[in-house]
RNA sequence: GCCCGGGUAGCUCAGUUGGUAGAGCACAUGACUGAAAAUCAUGGUGUCGGCGGUUCGAUUCCGUCCCCGGGCA
């Protein structure tokens, strides 16, 4: 036996699996897989969706989001769950994880997350930082500076954040700017206490997918391809007939401003593959780099493209076919 | 065959009034606290088409050859 498993046993916690992995890993259907498996040793499953396109029901194709063939009758949660006219923060999700977590468990089921949004995971087990909701009006107007001013006022109203950012990071300087502004305190305020992190309250089995570089980049390139004669421009002509604000999360998902494009007449369909298949790849390397250095070390990591999944949970399915 | 334009990084192209070169993208590496499929940072890319000539020195000037466009016959 094991050290993990004897502290998993010990600990009487709830279990709760997590898949992470790139982009194009084939994480959702080991999902399904090992769902399977502990429904065949006299459980259940649900698979919760830990992924920041995912969660749109206006992407469908272009988030490759699991079909209902895919699910083989497998519950699954948080897929396809916002509107796309609403924006799903890292938090948004981390309270709605923390809701169908507790379902599962109140229904003696194992919570099994998939996904590959590393913050939406980071948020949930260790928390985030309270910040009250920023006001609207002060929102909009942060976000409507040019970056170069932004930052010149940060430095004014929060100079120990500005000297840590990047004058042209954008994101980070708007949200230091919208916090200083909104709340009267600069982010390093609220960011020394962390909220809503379940990890000390559940028993972890997590594994991370870390797949050969170039057999990921071959699988983006062919998944994309299939998203364009498989309903995607379809999916952004729908998406563009709402004319939602640009900025919105599933405006800017991959994909679709290229599509956009197309459909404009902008760029040929050979362009749109290139550029789609070209910003999965570029997406592929930041998620790797993230899992490979902000997950904690003793998470279990898998590089190779074939295993079995029941063996990388060994200690969930043995602990799970003792209740 | 003749005329014109071009051959410089993996790609698209700048540039050097002669002192062996650069930008974007790709690629690699990394950061990441409420937009994260977001945002940002760092890094090397190289017979400057071949061969001769002039020169202390040629990717740059001259000659010649090859290749790619376009035009004329």
């Amino acid at each position: 036996m094991s050290t993990d498993e004897s502290l998993v046993r010990d600990s009487k916690l709830p279990p709760v699996a997590l898949i992470a992995g790139p982009t194009a890993s084939g994480k959702s259907d080991l999902a399904v897989r090992l769902a399977l498996a502990v429904e065949a040793r006299g459980s259940k499953g649900v698979v919760i969706n830990a992924d920041s396109a995912q969660v749109y029901a206006d992407l469908a194709v272009l988030s490759a989001r699991p079909t209902t063939a895919e699910m083989h009758g497998v519950p699954h949660r948080l897929f396809g769950a916002w509107d796309g006219a609403q924006a799903c923060s890292a938090a948004d999700w981390a309270e709605a994880a923390r809701r169908e977590i507790a379902a599962a468990h109140c229904a003696g089921e194992v919570p099994i997350l998939v996904g590959g949004t590393g913050l939406y995971l980071r948020t949930l087990i260790d928390g985030i930082a309270p910040i009250p909701p920023i006001d609207p009006a002060v929102r909009e107007a942060v976000r409507a500076l040019p970056v170069a001013e932004a930052h010149a006022a940060l430095a004014r109203e929060d100079a120990e954040r500005a000297a840590v950012l990047h004058p042209a990071d954008t994101i980070r300087v708007a949200r230091a700017l919208e916090v200083v502004r909104s709340t009267g305190r600069p982010l390093a305020h609220w960011q020394n206490e962390r909220s809503g992190g379940i990890g000390g309250s559940i028993a972890l089995h997590p594994v991370i997918l870390l797949p050969n570089r170039q057999w990921l980049y071959d699988r983006c390139e062919l998944r994309f391809a299939q998203m364009l004669t498989g309903g995607a421009i379809e999916e952004v002509q729908a998406l563009l007939e709402r004319r939602l604000d640009p900025d919105l999360p599933v405006m800017r998902a991959i994909g679709v401003p290229d599509v956009a494009d197309f459909l404009a007449g902008k760029a040929s369909l050979t362009t749109v593959q290139e550029r789609g298949a070209q910003a999965t790849r570029n997406y592929v390397k930041r998620q790797l780099t993230w899992l490979r250095h902000q997950c904690p070390p003793e998470w279990t990591r898998i590089e190779s493209e074939n295993f079995n999944p029941i063996s990388a949970f060994e200690s969930l399915l043995c602990k799970n076919a003792l209740t």
